[in-house]
RNA sequence: GGGCGAGUGGCGGAACUGGCAGACGCGCGAGACUUAAAAUCUCGUUCCCUUUACGGGAGUGUGGGUUCGAGUCCCACCUCGCCCACCA
């Protein structure tokens, strides 16, 4: 790495400054008394690798830099952080590199925290810290789901799951990504496994409802929207029959000879419409009727040796399809697998007798599990009758008759070219000829309602969540069962079930977990009536630890309830209670990654709307704005530990420092959509901070007596420029505005007052928070200018100063209890092998230590011990305001175009002039261009140009 | 196959509701300072034509359209990225 540094002492700049903000708790946030609240949150990250990588630090960044605004603008700013550190992806790490997870989870978030988080220059209050795996934050984690238990939200079924043999556990419907696990990517396959679940379905037509009026990055809600997948639909019943033939019968009516009606099947479809072309139906292998043939409920044929031999068909095309991955399922490709039953269903509308087939591209689990066959109008159901043969009538041709009709047109169907699927007039369709597909649909299915054959429903795409993972490394599931009183939750006062600390932690793959292997953690009393029982063995599903984390943030120093609502609150008023959570929550603004729209955002608003019915909080979307960030590319890439492109930003801190570092970043491109990672263009940004450096340090320059008026215009018009794109989250183009301002700083005569430069100062500090704070140090504090540079909001800062110096006594209590409290936690429980409580309390301490800031190059001088002395940093201190008039100018250049293009430009043009005096003032500039012309009109764009029409 | 987004100099990227395309930065070129190099500073830098000032022409993935005027709006297409996907 060969990178132009800053020329000032950035390293020991930022050792410095980063001490002093922590040891003036200069971050922390007093929950309880706040008076203007904005909770800036930031997804937070899993230690699954070594490091925290650039992504990270781009991403946090974003979301640090609009904290810092919000922060001078006055507001009380609470940037919690903390790691999702519970859960598979840190257990799978565990594996890899072979070290229990409860060490290594404890060593690499430390690591993040401070060798990372606390060098990057973010304001963060470190003394709300949280960790998934933490018992005193598991423990609610727990109750959480004994409380969506008792409430009917939880439940426990058999199901056909997705099962990754390399994770060897069952996963969420969305942690499979196109067949392969989420985390390894390995082929998922099926298995039936009793598991627990939480009935997101419940509320799929709220989530989706409520993604109409969300203040959330679009994208993310075209995500859920579609995975939510609401369709309507009708669900028609058609007689099964047996001892039938294909095609229609000459007497629909009556059955054909020897025809004996033996059941029913339901099939779902949004295309009612072209029923009068459906040849054939089509069962999942799952299917109910299916399981009546196999087990010979139903008899397919009177004879008993055709009917056997029909069996074993389709027994081994049942087992096979069921067996196969849904990989294995796609890489057939679009070749269609089936078996045919034997049986018909009847198609009311023709008489037709539909052959019923199984076959695997009918899913078990969506709709009815059975698809009514109109391979003229499906590719699916096209391809499966040109594989078997099937009948495949028209019902749909082509709207407009513009082509004459072609052969192509309402003839036969012969390729899946000539499949058409969205839209065109219905044919060969009795009372629906003639109609287009829209309104067809409409009057089949009133039709088929009115004659009791079928019936309008809605369908979801939208799954109940699987919550049981048979892993190690999660909170237990806290549910004992007993042979007498059945499964029963762990009562709140016996929270958390602890994870006992065991050798023998990795998965073994034979459908339970490790735990079940515990017998000490197995056996115990039934809570109810003190019976031998048996414990759950299965833990939760990571994305549960952090589908509610947001609500612990604020109140992790209570003990003795999960947050504060009033429907929670018990006795303790002296630590943030109700009142503050309606201060603090739903949580302001949301920032991350657009990966997990489906994910760990519909799990967020699942819990809260959950909350919501359960009555512990009164508003049922969790964040009142989300903004997904883009991701950095490598050569554009994505950054992945496949590639071996991922940056790591500890080196570049080190190189340039965290302010280049974090400008660099910033200056990519929108925050929304990133860019690609290069560090060719760093020089650009350290070279701009020196210039702030050595401008701030030339008193000619930074201290005038009065501001020269070109510069002073750019400054406020940056102030103005630079305050919108922060709100917009454009800092390339803010740091752009930026460098604009220095440019024309930096000529030759062109200087500022001192409390003008720390205007400019102050634009730069959310950006580059240490060198920032060096200077206004030097220049405001140490120079005793404070008084005169910030006279203009000295009285709000007075009230903010004095709120801070109480409030630094108070946290630090805050911060020592909870070091005990964590310890005497994990102590207290008295599981096997329990968490050792020395690991915890450890962990603790460290949250205060600066073992790392303090390395052992230490030229800072500690002033810094006695933590009431006042500091005074520009990152408390008023944002800049704008001086209208200053924006404002007196003359503008108008550009005069000739039909469309521009010509000339008029320049020094009075702003105040007259339409028409600056009309005859163009066509007076132009007159040589137009001689032997008609005029013929003349546009004026106020402000912007002129044009003229000519011919 | 479906959804979303994006295609602008050598590169990353600017351009508010249609109104001087290429801000800012990198890179590159020239110059100043220096014994020299680095660093720094100044100037230039979309392409083409004109020896040049002046000036002219073309130009935002492709082809059409609307408009006095289109990177921006409409239609068709091509390419790339991300997400979802045998979902009836």
């Amino acid at each position: 790495m060969n990178l132009r540094k800053p020329s000032y002492d950035y390293q020991n700049i930022e050792k410095k400054w980063a001490k002093k903000w922590q040891d003036s708790h200069l971050y922390e946030v007093d929950i309880q008394n706040a008076k203007k609240p904005f909770y800036n949150l930031w997804m937070f990250p899993y230690p699954s690798g070594a490091k925290m990588h650039v992504g990270h630090a781009f991403a946090s960044t974003g979301s640090d830099i609009i904290g810092r605004y919000k922060r001078m603008q006055g507001y009380d700013v609470f940037q919690p952080m903390g790691f999702d550190a519970f859960g598979i992806h840190g257990e799978n790490y565990a594996i890899k590199v072979n070290e229990h997870p409860w060490h290594l989870m404890e060593k690499l978030s430390d690591e993040f925290r401070d060798t990372q988080f606390k060098r990057i220059g973010h304001g963060i209050d470190w003394s709300k810290e949280l960790r998934t795996y933490w018992p005193s934050y598991y423990k609610w984690t727990q109750w959480i789901f004994i409380k969506l238990y008792e409430n009917g939200l939880a439940e426990q079924k058999k199901a056909k799951v997705n099962w990754c043999p390399s994770c060897k556990t069952v996963l969420a419907d969305e942690q499979v990504i196109g067949g392969e696990c989420e985390r390894c990517g390995t082929q998922v396959e099926k298995r039936e496994l009793e598991q627990w679940f939480f009935k997101i379905t419940k509320f799929a037509d709220k989530l989706l409802k409520n993604l109409n009026h969300i203040d959330w990055s679009k994208r993310i809600v075209e995500a859920q929207r579609n995975w939510i997948g609401k369709k309507e639909g009708i669900e028609i019943t058609y007689d099964v029959v047996r001892n039938s033939k294909p095609g229609v019968s000459d007497e629909s009516e009556n059955s054909p000879q020897g025809e004996e009606k033996i059941g029913k099947v339901v099939c779902f479809t949004t295309r009612p419409d072209t029923n009068f072309g459906a040849t054939f139906v089509v069962l999942a292998p799952e299917h109910d009727l299916v399981k009546k043939i196999l087990s010979g409920e139903i008899k397919v044929y009177d004879e008993d040796s055709k009917n056997s031999e029909l069996i074993e068909q389709i027994k081994k095309y049942v087992t096979e399809a069921i067996n196969k991955s849904d990989v294995e399922r796609l890489a057939e490709g679009k070749k269609k697998t089936g078996a045919f039953t034997g049986l018909y269903a009847v198609n009311q509308l023709t008489g037709y007798r539909m052959p019923l087939w199984i076959s695997d591209f009918v899913l078990g689990d969506y709709g009815t599990g059975a698809v009514v066959g109109v391979p003229a109008h499906d590719t699916r159901d096209f391809e499966f009758a040109k594989e078997f043969g099937l009948e495949i009538i028209r019902v749909v041709k082509s709207a407009d008759d513009s082509d004459g009709g072609s052969a192509d047109d309402d003839g036969e169907i012969t390729d899946i070219s000539q499949v058409q699927e969205d839209e065109g007039v219905m044919i060969n369709s009795g009372f629906l000829n003639g109609m287009n597909i829209q309104d067809a649909i409409e009057k089949m299915k009133d039709y088929l309602e009115e004659k009791g054959w079928g019936k309008r429903v809605v369908t979801f795409r939208l799954r109940d969540w699987s919550i049981s993972r048979q892993r190690y490394w999660g909170a237990p599931i806290p549910v004992v069962y007993c042979d007498k009183c059945g499964t029963v939750p762990v009562p709140e006062e016996d929270l958390p079930v602890e994870l006992p600390f065991v050798d023998e932690w990795k998965p073994s793959g034979d459908g339970k977990g490790p735990l079940a292997n515990i017998p000490e953690f197995v056996n115990t009393t039934c809570p109810k009536c003190g019976a031998p029982a048996k414990r759950e063995t299965d833990t939760f599903d990571n994305f549960l630890d952090s589908a509610w984390y947001f609500f612990r943030y604020p109140f992790v120093n209570r003990e003795d309830v999960p947050f504060a609502t009033p429907s929670l609150e018990k006795s303790d008023d002296s630590e943030p209670n109700s009142e503050a959570f309606k201060k603090w929550l739903p949580v302001t603004l949301y920032l991350g990654g657009p990966e997990h729209a489906v994910l760990h955002l519909m799990y967020t608003r699942f819990i809260t709307m959950a909350f919501e019915e359960i009555g512990l909080i009164d508003f049922d979307e969790p964040f009142e704005r989300f903004v997904a960030h883009g991701h950095i590319t490598m050569g554009g890439k994505k950054m992945s530990k496949s590639l071996g492109n991922i940056v790591i930003p500890d080196d570049y801190m080190n190189e340039i420092g965290a302010d280049a570092l974090r400008m660099y970043l910033m200056f990519l491109g929108p925050l929304e959509s990133a860019g690609d990672f290069n560090d060719d263009g760093i020089s650009g940004i350290t070279k701009f901070l020196d210039r702030v450096w050595n401008l701030m340090h030339d008193s000619a320059k930074s201290q005038s007596d009065k501001s020269s008026e070109k510069v002073l215009k750019k400054l406020h018009k940056t102030i103005k420029g630079v305050s919108e794109d922060i709100e917009n989250f454009k800092y390339n183009t803010a740091i752009s505005k930026l460098m604009e301002l220095v440019n024309v700083w930096n000529e030759k005569s062109e200087s500022l007052t001192l409390v003008d430069s720390v205007k400019f100062l102050k634009l730069l500090a959310p950006f580059a928070p240490f060198i920032t704070e060096e200077i206004y140090q030097e220049i405001v504090v140490e120079a005793g200018n404070y008084d005169v540079v910030e006279k203009d909001c000295l009285s709000r800062r007075n009230v903010k100063q004095k709120d801070a110096s109480e409030k630094v006594l108070q946290s630090n209590e805050l911060v020592s209890s909870s070091s005990l409290n964590s310890a005497k936690l994990s102590s207290s429980l008295d599981s096997p092998n329990s968490l050792n409580s020395s690991d915890t309390s450890d962990s603790s301490k460290s949250l205060t230590s600066n073992d790392v800031l303090d390395d052992g190059n230490n030229n800072v001088t500690d002033t810094t011990e006695n933590v009431s002395t006042e500091f005074i940093s520009i990152h408390v201190q008023c944002w800049p305001e704008y001086d209208k008039s200053l924006i404002a100018e007196n003359f503008m250049s108008i550009p005069v175009q000739i039909n469309g293009k521009v010509k000339r430009v008029l320049k020094n043009i009075p702003v105040d002039i007259e339409e028409e005096d600056l009309k005859s003032l163009a066509l007076k500039e132009v007159q040589d261009l137009i001689v032997g012309k008609d005029v013929v009109k003349v546009i004026y764009v106020k402000d912007r140009l002129i044009s003229v029409v000519v011919r």
